[in-house]
DNA sequence: TATGCGCGGGACATTTTACGTCCCTAAAAG
DNA sequence: CTTTTAGGGACGTAAAATGTCCCGCGCATA
């Protein structure tokens, strides 16, 4: 049966949401009835016209009946929802994770996808599929992206399509070397993007590693500050979020600099800033790009993390509550909330 | 997994019909692939745009990609293919019937409820209801509608429901007495449909048994010649299908009379009429109301029958051909096919 | 018994979506 | 090199979904 339910959110994904729409419905009707459609309407925050279509519906196969005192479910109506129980939590489990997920960080969208990155390789391929549809969606006429890098975003890019309205889009790294891989770097990212979608790019070339005085002298450099200022008005911004000190190994940290960054308490890391679990900028890479106030003037915001390890990241990086829409993975989730959990149990 | 399918389809009742129409959309594009839509769009006899609407919805789950050759089935949606294989027979149990029955009884819509309305009470409730939502998505405003008795169309009866376009609708009763129980007849039931619905309704008042002198009286009787012609103009006729020996024994034919209608071969009886397995007239009752040739102009002729002990009559009355749309159950068709293969087997 | 209140159901303008249709450019195929 | 066929874009129209309001009717309360 877990066959068929996987199946069918492969083939019908649209009717799932119908499904679940439905059933919370009559769920509803169950526990309030016999209520009205106004009253209704209310309690399941939708509209009164929205609602009449479904609950039609749900009368002509019987499973309301309609009473001048309000609508009732009837004995099939109640069949139903018995017999639906059982299958709702992996039905819904996913979608079910998101909405807990939403409510627990706060954050307006959340979609998690099956499987765990650290498990399964092809998990990182569905974050990177469902980030760009999500981006697509998203995306209007001349718009400014700003991009990180990391293996997230970079399977984000392999999986954009080009579409007409990209052609004035630009994409903008985010931050400048990073001391990464070069396929993962937020220039190369940029640039992959655009070339995906038929959008523009820009780079932001700093070199790694700079002393403070190099730092200084490469803003005076126009090429530069047109490029920081383009990121400033960035609309949106899609960055990976990554385990502290994950990142700093990758960006070949020394052995003391590690211990220290650890002494820190660092948890998380986006855009080169380190935060630890109360979300507090602990440390950052020096490098010049997107600061995290402009992250927050970004009017769409999309996260992109999977993978349990990487629970403890998501929920530091929540807490900046400056995201729009988060992308992970089922293992990433029921970790983030099995510690949130935890947490609250030890201040009730 | 059944279950899952059952319950689902209450509350999504079109859901195997896209499941079935994605799967067939998918199984053509990976034997013909790789395929341009329009070309696809012959082959699975729809429309070009209807089609991109699926093939992109399939692209967007990652299992098309499209290439300048045309599109090609990925490995997840060979997967995916695979997968569904096994379930396809359960799944598209009913649909399947339903096809195979249109195509050998050649009537143009079909429509098969689950169980067998000989083992099971319930069954008869469920042709009713569907009997009821075919007859309301059919009607339109002053129709005529033509109707039978019998315990299906009573059962269809009771799941009407009231919309304003019944309010210019007349439910006429096919026949004159029929020597049933007053709640089966034609007479009643015309006038609980149009209780039910909002409809208006109008009486063939003949006495049981008449004679052929009374008879041809009553013909003369402005009020019975009114509803007669009425009747001629029926858009819409819904009837059951019964078992010519069932229908006589219920209309207390005597021992003798039964006798020699089963010397004819009576298998089907409809309208009063008795048929044998060749859809041949071979007695009929005498009363008066629609004439089978009546029958053969009416636009939309709804016949409900269900159980397996009817099969034979359903394929008795189809030899009729005047039949718009048959409902019936899973007994039936299941055993009308097997009759049918046995009948094929004789005269290959 | 009188009287609101909330009910289902109808009606209708408006928005949104789906669909049919045609065109364009690019890449295979001949 | 030409021709055919591909996917993708564009756009007007038809149809469905939706927001909004109204009505008569039971039920509950006064």
């Amino acid at each position: 049966m877990r066959d068929l339910i996987e199946i069918q959110q492969k083939l019908l994904p649209d009717l799932v949401d119908v499904l679940r729409k439905r059933y919370m419905l009559l769920q509803s009707i169950f526990h309030l009835q016999p209520i009205g459609r106004r009253t209704l309407a209310q309690v399941s925050s939708t509209t009164e016209r929205i609602l009449r279509g479904e609950v039609e519906l749900l009368k002509e196969m019987g499973l309301l009946s309609f009473t001048a005192a309000g609508m009732s479910v009837t004995e099939e109506g109640q069949r139903v929802l018995e017999r639906l129980e059982p299958m709702v939590a992996e039905l819904f489990g996913l979608t079910e994770l998101a909405q807990r997920l939403q409510h627990r960080l706060k954050i307006p969208e959340v979609i998690v996808v099956q499987g765990d990155a650290d498990r399964s390789e092809w998990v990182k391929q569905e974050l990177g599929r469902v980030g760009a549809r999500v981006l697509k969606q998203r995306i209007r006429e001349r718009d400014v992206v700003a991009v990180t890098g990391g293996t997230s975003i970079a399977s984000l890019a392999e999986h954009l399509t080009p579409s007409p309205v990209f052609r004035s889009v630009q994409f903008v790294p985010a931050r400048g070397g990073l001391g990464e891989k070069v396929e993962l770097q937020a220039n190369t990212l940029a640039s992959v993007m655009a070339a995906k979608t038929g959008g523009t790019y820009r780079l932001l070339h700093v070199p790694d590693r700079l002393s403070p005085d190099a730092l200084q002298a490469l803003l005076d450099e126009p090429q530069v500050v047109e490029v920081l200022e383009l990121l400033r008005t960035a609309r949106i911004v899609v960055h990976g979020i990554g385990d502290a000190l994950v990142m700093a190994k990758r960006r070949k940290y020394s052995p003391q600099e590690l211990e220290e960054l650890e002494q820190t308490g660092a948890v998380s890391e986006a855009f080169g800033y380190y935060f630890d679990e109360a979300g507090e900028i602990v440390h950052r890479m020096p490098t010049i790009g997107l600061q995290l106030e402009d992250v927050r003037k970004a009017e769409v915001v999309l996260s992109i993390a999977g993978g349990a390890s990487k629970a403890k990241a998501i929920l530091s990086f929540a807490k900046q509550s400056c995201q729009s829409v988060l992308i992970t993975d089922e293992g990433a989730a029921r970790a983030l909330l099995a510690e949130g959990n935890e947490k609250e149990g030890e201040q009730p």
